[in-house]
DNA sequence: CATGAATGAGCGTTCATTCAT
DNA sequence: GATGAATGAACGCTCATTCAT
């Protein structure tokens, strides 16, 4: 038999993604996963840590995904490096669409505390990308720039483009060739340069 | 006097921000446009009403900042028709932060159908973009590649940097600069060119 | 049209010393106050509130049975102070039963806060029999005695009788009568003595 | 080791008498007598049985406790029964506080069908008062009086101070002088008379 | 137009009790 | 006998909405 905690998140997660935070009833969950209305608070305290729990375990799921870009000798390339994470970061919200909408629409709905767990995500992930950046432009591989601004706009666009395919394409998609794509863009931007031609 | 629909609607769009759309009463609506309970209903259906005729309002205001880069003998260069559209939605939503709140956060509270309502608005802006993308491809300014992945990096990354920037640095940045730093990063990426040396 | 909240109360007071504190339930105070739900928390900030406003309200009219004897010039003798006391709180909680139900029966099952506040009105009434008593004695109208015993003694007789009649007799007993035998119980005991002869 | 029913009441009656009726909950009983849930239920019926069955062995003490003044050659003194009596009454409850809370505040909080148990033995004991008292009329050494009156007023002096006792000098204070300074009460009341002098 | 007292469906949570092991 | 995970009826309370004035 399937652990009780587990059975619960697993629905839960469903109704949650579905019918968002506010509008999923305790009844929603305990229906679907089929168990009685206190069996839901011998595992939880309430809704809301059902949900926090949901987002805690998706959070460390993107923390295994993403990893910082290590230079050295025996390493991969940097840019192998990154277009891995970027695929890592791709199949875990792509290919499970309700992570992307518990992630980037539901959780808006938190209480201040938990927002601030998330937002707290959110800038480690940014200051993980602020740093390789920095590196980068020290190592004379990335131009002088403002990393911070540029930082936000490497972590928008993946976020952006993650939340369109889950929406649009779940499941369908080449994540190799999105991950290429997203990570050329960001390298080289939208101009036409000689090594197009 | 002021129109009473305006005045609902000015207080309404402080306490929503401040507090997001669940945790916001009608009591506190009411309370701070100084109406009766009742009145708030001559004017609009609900609570959810006087929320969508702000998000209306606000993505009117973001139509009017976004125009479609057009191409011809009069016209300013390309280029600046972008960078004056990043700067004009900069300017929109950094100077008001209370405009991101709305936008980016509490809209995601929202019951299904309305959230539909901000998703083809956003669908109309990667259109532009899109559209603007593989006019740029067709003459050669722009390098061939998936329109529609990059069309939603370049929307994810001025939605990200205008986030961060409305939260952070509310007012208080130059918005030119920031604008210019944008625009370099969709069009040359972060990779050092020759032509940075 | 009377008042809201004295409707609510006066209903609440039925329920409340029919079923107790705890078997009463939102629902039988609405139901029987033919008033919405809502409605009660438009004038109490829950059901615990609604029984301490009964208590607080009996409370008070036993503040005005009670007096304390004053000795003096133009003042009755004590001893008809004495008696008009016990005929005045004979009055109030005999002639409606429900009052004496509030007080003795379901005050038990009310939270520690407000179970302190009936237990300082006690103290009260037994602080104002105890100095009574001390003048009593310091004039020698009565014997020495443990005043804070014989005081114990003198409320708890009071209690019982007022408790028993209530439940028992409630509206049809001599009030005058009661009262005179209780205060000469008080004065003299059951032991017979030469003036009984 | 002790019978487990003996165990589940020992560890009721503290919990009980530290929260009350309805602030315990099955919960704190079987944490504290360290049993399973379900055990509790193999030894009572329920929650509402373990205290009936408190209830229960504390009035079987107390009837043990209150015996029948009897009148005859070998007996001791009508007087010294009834001291002996209010002595042995203040002993159990008196040095045993969670007696008293169970008894006088805790069992008010029950339906209505149990504090009619409570009711009869409440009745039962001021019926053998009633009687002693009609004795000592018919006797010649208690004065003409109304023996119903006269008995609740006897009833709840000793209730009365009981109640004060056990909650304020637990344990502490004198019961033979706390008996003695009842009875004198109750013989003669607090006037003072010629013997006083 | 404006009011605000009244409404009641719906919520999240508790806890005495049960029963398969 | 003993266990404790599971149950679900029942609770007190909230708040968007209505409507008589």
């Amino acid at each position: 038999m399937e652990n009780r905690r587990e059975q619960i998140l697993r629905h839960a997660k469903v109704v949650f993604a579905r019918k968002g935070y506010h509008d999923t009833g305790v009844d929603d969950i305990i229906a679907r996963a089929r168990i009685a209305r206190g069996t839901l608070y011998l595992y939880f305290n309430g809704k809301r840590e059902v949900f926090g729990a949901l987002l805690d375990r998706l959070m460390h799921e993107l923390d295994d995904a993403v990893r910082a870009v290590e230079l050295g000798a025996g390493k991969p390339a940097p840019l192998d490096q990154v277009r891995a994470n970027v695929r890592r970061v791709l199949e875990l919200l792509v290919r499970d669409p309700t992570n992307v909408r518990l992630l980037f629409h539901q959780a808006a709905s938190l209480d201040n505390e938990s927002r601030e767990v998330l937002q707290r995500f959110y800038d480690r992930v940014l200051g993980m990308i602020e740093m390789s950046l920095k590196h980068g432009v020290t190592m004379g591989l990335a131009r002088p720039c403002d990393v911070t601004i540029v930082s936000s706009c490497i972590f928008g666009m993946i976020r952006e483009v993650v939340e369109r395919l889950a929406l649009h394409d779940a499941g369908r998609a080449d994540l190799d060739a999105v991950a290429e794509e997203i990570v050329r863009f960001g390298l080289h931007g939208i101009l036409r340069t000689r090594s197009d031609a």
